[in-house]
DNA sequence: CTCCCTGCAAACATTTTGCATATCA
DNA sequence: TGATATGCAAAATGTTTGCAGGGAG
């Protein structure tokens, strides 16, 4: 898990400025388990920038997925949603009830795709998966 | 695959009509390999069906969902797309040359599944396993 | 001090809703 | 024939662009 300072760090290592505008967006998706569209982001980062414009956040996220810092969740629920992204990307779980976003070890899938890839033909160049369900934390709450 | 035939009677004895409407916009998913958004479908279907509004896409397409007549297909390129759906969702291959999508056997992988579920302590309820790479179709159209 | 980045407003694109009419069963 | 589904128009929603001013380096 990247510290805020060092993703602002790699921002400015990349050319750009380090802006408050930036600053709370990363901080949103820092701050946020789940996944969140532009409005949430936008709502929340105004609570730490007031000044924060939709277009920024727009803008932002580009940039961000752009960098490796940020990306895109697809999926039945929340198609536009954005997470902050620490690692490798295409393996991810939702928790249907919290919405949060979390890793999932993936031991093993390479081996599944590549016989995949012999069985039917298709050269994978690569993939998205990604699981729905309730994680632990959700399933404790029921108890 | 399911000829259009069989879809409309599986809309028939939903309780819901076959319309021209409904038709069309079966008809360009049928023959459509890749999947399409709901423009292209509107712009697909005008030339079966002149008459077709954008609203009845939009419904067609929700109802045809519910149906499981149709799927989304979600993703980095075409996040709003449509596909054909003649098994069960939330495995296809997705050719990033000609757009096309189709199944792949996914033998094994509900047994992948458990594993990751027992490993990580997430229920997991639903999945959706989607590959990018080249199809066999064009790969030899490169030779 | 300079240029990148910002926020506003407006343009633009996409999807949903209201309603009178057409059409399937 | 009667209820469902349609298409148009307009509203609602979501995203991008143009531009003058502000803030990071």
């Amino acid at each position: 898990m990247r510290t805020v300072e060092e993703q602002t760090e790699i921002i400015r290592s990349a050319g750009y400025r380090v802006t408050q505008s930036r600053l709370a967006v990363l901080q949103v998706l820092a701050q946020a388990a789940e996944s969140l569209d532009a409005a949430a982001i936008y709502d929340l980062g105004r609570q730490i920038h007031p000044r924060l414009g939709r277009v920024s956040v727009y803008r932002t996220l580009d940039l961000l997925t752009g960098l490796g810092l940020a990306r895109h969740v697809h999926g039945e629920g929340n198609c536009h949603g954005y997470a902050r992204a620490d690692r490798p990307e295409g393996h991810y779980m939702i928790c249907q009830d919290c919405g949060q976003v979390q890793e999932f070890p993936c031991a093993g899938l390479d081996d599944w795709l590549d016989s995949i890839g012999r069985q039917s033909g298709f050269v994978i160049r690569g993939h998205l998966l990604q699981l729905e369900g309730v994680c632990s934390g959700c399933q404790n709450s029921y108890q």
